[in-house]
DNA sequence: TGACAAATAGGAATTATTACTATATAGTTC
DNA sequence: GAACTATATAGTAATAATTCCTATTTGTCA
């Protein structure tokens, strides 16, 4: 692993960077100075930034960018599949008042979360390795998609 | 399923609010009417409600409560035990940049989200009526705890 | 009942995210 | 390669989510 976090070489930069120029002409996307700083800046990452933190890092090479500009790239980034968003992350907390076992499908959509329960995914295992180096102190299955209002609706 | 998403009986309510004060009282927390009416009302939801969601809903039977405290008084309730933050929910949102399939931990202290890699958990099988009723774009398995780096510094 | 520690209301402050708008620019056309 | 046009950007304002602050109130226990 390289400094700051990097895990990715230069030719492996270069070739992801080409991909997405590419991507972005398919997609009609002008490709402009800022997102391939945006881009670029999250390939050699792999600390899971979020916009502020992106924000911060990119701002030292290109001091004139704005938190907005980072923001919308980063979705629209993730809009055409350069990206992703971690699971759960950006809305709302929510609580629920801790019953039986269960798992969570999210519905990107309505941000509803339906509970469903399937008896194999209470006891998945997890490596060893894992165990050992964290305090693991909660494991599910998570799902996220669209919701069966929301595909009626569509 | 009774009206407005409860899913728990009368009696049911009563003994889980009877284990609540309990559990007050052991951990030397005041038994305060909001604390009750926030704790009941989760009981009868089923919708994963954030808190502005409880908020709208407690103020009409309890018109003088404040955000701020449903706010503090779900995480006083997670905090022993009465109620679960559902996984990754409630912080800023975190991107990456899409490579190889992978699985998340999450540090509930520096949310530091650190991947990890167990080859059975990239073919998880989902249960039929799950892919028949809702369209998963995504599922994985999510962990959360505390890193090795809390542990230490702990 | 009285004393005290803890909890609350209400508002202010912070943080995260999105919206708005005038300007700048990538990509295309000629 | 100059001009055009739709898109993207910077900067700021607005909104949303959450937490902090403080004076006041209220459970709890002696």
């Amino acid at each position: 692993m390289n400094k700051e976090g990097s895990t990715i070489s230069e030719a492996e930069l270069d070739k992801k960077t080409e991909w997405f120029i590419g991507k972005c002409r398919q997609m009609s996307l002008k490709v402009t100075p800022q997102r391939l700083a945006v881009y670029r800046e999250l390939l050699q990452r792999d600390e899971h930034p979020s916009a502020e933190m992106m924000y911060s890092k990119i701002k030292r090479h290109f001091p004139g960018i704005s938190l907005d500009t980072v923001n919308r790239t980063l979705k629209t980034l993730h809009e055409i599949g350069a990206a992703n968003i971690v699971e759960g992350s950006g809305d709302a907390r929510r609580y629920d008042a801790g019953a039986d076992e269960h798992q969570h499908f999210k519905c990107i959509k309505c941000k509803r979360i339906i509970d469903f329960h399937h008896k194999p995914f209470d006891d998945i295992r997890l490596p060893k390795y894992i165990n050992k180096k964290f305090k693991v102190l909660r494991k599910t299955v998570y799902l996220e998609g669209i919701c069966d209002l929301c595909l009626e609706r569509k």
